[in-house]
DNA sequence: GGCATAGCTTTTTTT
DNA sequence: AAGCTATGCC
């Protein structure tokens, strides 16, 4: 029996159809990624193909290092030959070999987006761009747009000819590049469009490309942007053996560039291709994957193609809705640790998914409380937290000195008494003599303009030329710990002994292990490497599986897992669907949504929990919303509807399930307007009073401020300490 | 010239 | 709720 029998008869088309274009069309769980590694095994092992000439591109490095996991086992030998990486890893494995040749060192840094923004209000601030009226945000977004569908700075500015804003665009545009060029760095979207710059300007790098990687595989291939387009299209030109993965359902990174035009009119491009659909679902239940299918039937962008399960029917969905999104937190926390004591799987076998990173802190307090281990992936990656950026910066100004933006950064971290008057004088001299920040830092005897101050520059230059000449003997790690060393920067944190002091040590713990493991595992640790492996890092790949916790992240995040037990928090349509997507004209945005929700939805395996709240607060103000419209798409048979307000809190008489479906399902119920909070004439507390609360116990009133809905109480719980609430849901007892 | 603080604004998703 | 900017103070 081969490995291949197990398969069904569409997966093992696609495995066996290794010559010329593949289009696989594979439905969310129909085992792609099961057809992708088996793929090149078969290349291997019954085609002779060496394993060099394979070249296979995920969408994380977390994917990444599963697949050449898994390929491992399935062959013999030669497996970690196989290039497996992201499109930005491939891009600067490439150019780091071959980027002088478009005039860069190949000792180049990536900015994140940070650095990208630092950069951009500087140059905003020299070209006098008015950031009220352009922030740098929004201009950065349009480099990136422009660099998604390969656009020069050039380019770009001839297009813009007679249209006065966007000639601001451009120059900046133009600017920002000409800073990166001389920092020595390129942002995310250049690691693609310099990839694919080099190949056309390089005709003969890319010859030895593309003898390289006769192969080639590339998974999530609906969310692969135009320059990534390019530069596959490039690769496969001359073999044209390219087999691409994907789902147009489950594209959701148009914000980020993705086209989804790549997956739909792929056949135009490559005529000759073969498409294979995989529309067998091995992950869901009937009743969950009925459910997705159902929502996802509303979209009228997609290629035709149905799911279907020869999976039990399984247990209904559970929607419920709250009053507050502090209720819904509390319930999730309750529901998932009852399913886990009654033995019904791990904490690890339990995710929640919700739209934005924000929702994760009600959800993370009440977990806290309730004792759950949980893990929050994304919010700040740890990579952009301040004191590892600041870290960071001092390795990469030890690494690469001619990257100004990290020189500024650290140049007053820790405070050396380094003004901005100071810095400007030095940046003065440096584009004087266009040299760097740091050589004119060097050079600070010679601009008279400093005065007094070279003697405070001195000193930061004296170290750096220490760790260099360090840098040689030490590793990665002792270098770290040499940095902290002289700069007191653990000593400083510890004087300070804050509750989040100590929690910046801690990431600085786990930076000195991670250096240290980088250490011990590469092949040939340089500081570049780290630096490079740590630029490229996504908070995902960091998702450990032996560890028993519930996930908490955003449905973004959640793409391509999957998870026995899941849970939707904040169904709310002005959430998910997002208000902007609701206000949009066009209309393809509010799809996008949808195909989250079809992602959301489809990452469950047995259970599936939908959560919404009338209310939650928002950027400090409570909005109501309705539920979301996407509940609506969902036919009320798979769903089981529970009751909205807790038993505990609310001492109404109980409602029939029928009463509560119908609240829960009539959409138009929940007009804003509609949800009236009875705001009692007077208080039967003032401030000062001491009132008790149903679950906080005992407290004092502190203040009352009154709202055009309903006072807002602050009162000072002897146990809970001090909470602000509505009264008409506080339910206040005066004691 | 540098530092602390009080108001003011917020695109949701990320390699 | 939180980060950033402008302002005032040392």
């Amino acid at each position: 029996m081969s490995i291949y029998d197990s398969m069904n008869e569409r997966q093992r088309e696609a495995v066996f159809h290794t010559e010329g274009p593949l289009l696989i069309l594979a439905g969310a769980g129909s085992g792609k990624t099961r057809v992708l590694t088996h793929r090149i095994a078969y290349l291997i092992e019954e085609k002779g193909v060496n394993p060099w000439n394979i070249l296979a591109i995920t969408f994380t490095n977390k994917a990444a290092g599963e697949m050449r996991e898994r390929v491992d086992r399935l062959v013999a030998f030669g497996a970690e030959s196989v290039w497996v990486s992201t499109f930005h890893s491939a891009c600067v494995r490439i150019l780091r070999r071959h980027i002088d040749r478009l005039g860069y060192d190949s000792k180049f840094t990536i900015y994140d987006s940070d650095d990208q923004k630092t950069l951009m209000k500087d140059i905003c601030k020299r070209l006098q761009i008015d950031t009220k009226q352009w922030k740098e945000k929004t201009l950065l977004g349009i480099i990136s747009s422009a660099k998604n569908e390969l656009i020069g700075a050039q380019e770009y500015e001839m297009n813009t000819m007679g249209d006065f804003s966007k000639r601001k665009i451009a120059e900046a545009y133009k600017e920002y590049q000409r800073q990166l060029r001389t920092n020595n760095a390129l942002d995310f979207d250049d690691l693609i469009m310099k990839t694919v710059e080099l190949f056309k300007l390089n005709p003969d790098v890319l010859e030895a490309y593309q003898e390289r990687f006769k192969y080639i595989m590339v998974d999530e291939y609906q969310d692969t942007n135009t320059a990534q387009f390019k530069l596959i299209s490039l690769l496969a030109s001359k073999y044209q053996n390219l087999c691409v993965v994907g789902d147009d359902d489950q594209s959701i990174y148009k914000f980020r560039g993705a086209n989804i035009r790549n997956i739909l009119n792929f056949e135009d491009v490559f005529p000759s291709a073969r498409v294979v659909k995989l529309e067998q679902n091995y992950r869901s239940t009937k009743t969950i994957l009925d459910a997705a299918n159902h929502v996802i039937r509303n979209n009228l962008e997609r290629k035709n193609k149905t799911l279907w399960t020869a999976n039990d029917g399984g247990a209904p969905i559970i929607f419920q809705n709250f009053m507050t999104a502090y209720e819904e937190a509390e319930y999730i926390a309750e529901d998932l640790a009852k399913r886990v004591a009654a033995g019904d799987g791990n904490y690890s076998d339990c995710a929640i998914l919700y739209r934005t990173n924000a929702q994760s802190r009600l959800l993370e307090e009440k977990f806290l409380l309730a004792n759950i281990p949980y893990r929050i992936i994304g919010g700040v990656n740890f990579y952009a937290r301040k004191e590892i950026k600041d870290l960071l910066s001092y390795l990469k100004t030890v690494d690469n000195a001619r990257d100004d933006l990290a020189v500024r950064r650290i140049i007053n971290v820790p405070r050396r008494g380094i003004g901005a008057a100071t810095l400007a004088k030095v940046q003065d001299f440096a584009v004087e003599n266009e040299i760097s920040f740091y050589n004119a830092l060097r050079a600070a005897e010679e601009i008279p303009a400093l005065g007094r101050s070279v003697a405070k520059l001195k000193p930061f230059v004296t170290l750096i030329q220490t760790l260099r000449a360090q840098q040689e003997y030490f590793s990665v790690a002792e270098l770290l710990k040499e940095v902290i060393d002289r700069t007191d920067y653990v000593k400083e944190l510890e004087d300070e002994n804050t509750e989040e002091s100590r929690a910046r040590i801690e990431n600085i713990d786990e930076l000195i292990s991670k250096a240290a493991s980088y250490d011990e595992e590469a092949e040939n640790p340089t500081l570049s490497g780290f630096l490079e492996e740590v630029a490229l890092v996504a908070d995902i790949d960091n998702l450990e599986e032996n560890n028993d916790r519930v996930v908490l992240m955003t449905l973004h995040s959640a793409k391509g897992l999957e998870f026995p037990n899941v849970y939707l928090a904040g169904m709310e349509d002005g959430i998910f669907p997002s208000y902007m997507t609701i206000v949009s004209e066009d209309p393809t945005d509010l799809e996008e949504e949808r195909r989250l929700c079809y992602v959301g939805i489809t990452r469950a395996m047995r259970q599936l929990t939908i959560t919404s709240a009338r209310s939650r607060m928002i950027r400090g103000e409570t909005q109501y919303n309705k539920v979301s419209r996407f509940i609506q798409e969902i036919p009320r048979e798979l769903v089981q509807v529970g009751s909205m307000i807790k038993p505990k809190v609310q001492e109404l008489p109980k409602q029939t399930a029928y009463i509560q479906a119908k609240q829960a399902f009539q959409a138009k119920a929940f007009e804003p307007k509609q949800y009236k909070v009875t705001k009692a004439d007077k208080l039967e507390y003032g401030v000062g009073d001491r009132v008790k609360h149903i679950k906080f116990g005992a407290g004092t009133v502190e203040n009352i401020v009154e709202g055009g809905k309903d006072y807002e109480v602050t009162v000072n719980f002897d146990r809970a300490g001090v909470k602000k609430m509505f009264a008409a849901f506080a339910k206040l007892k005066r004691e």
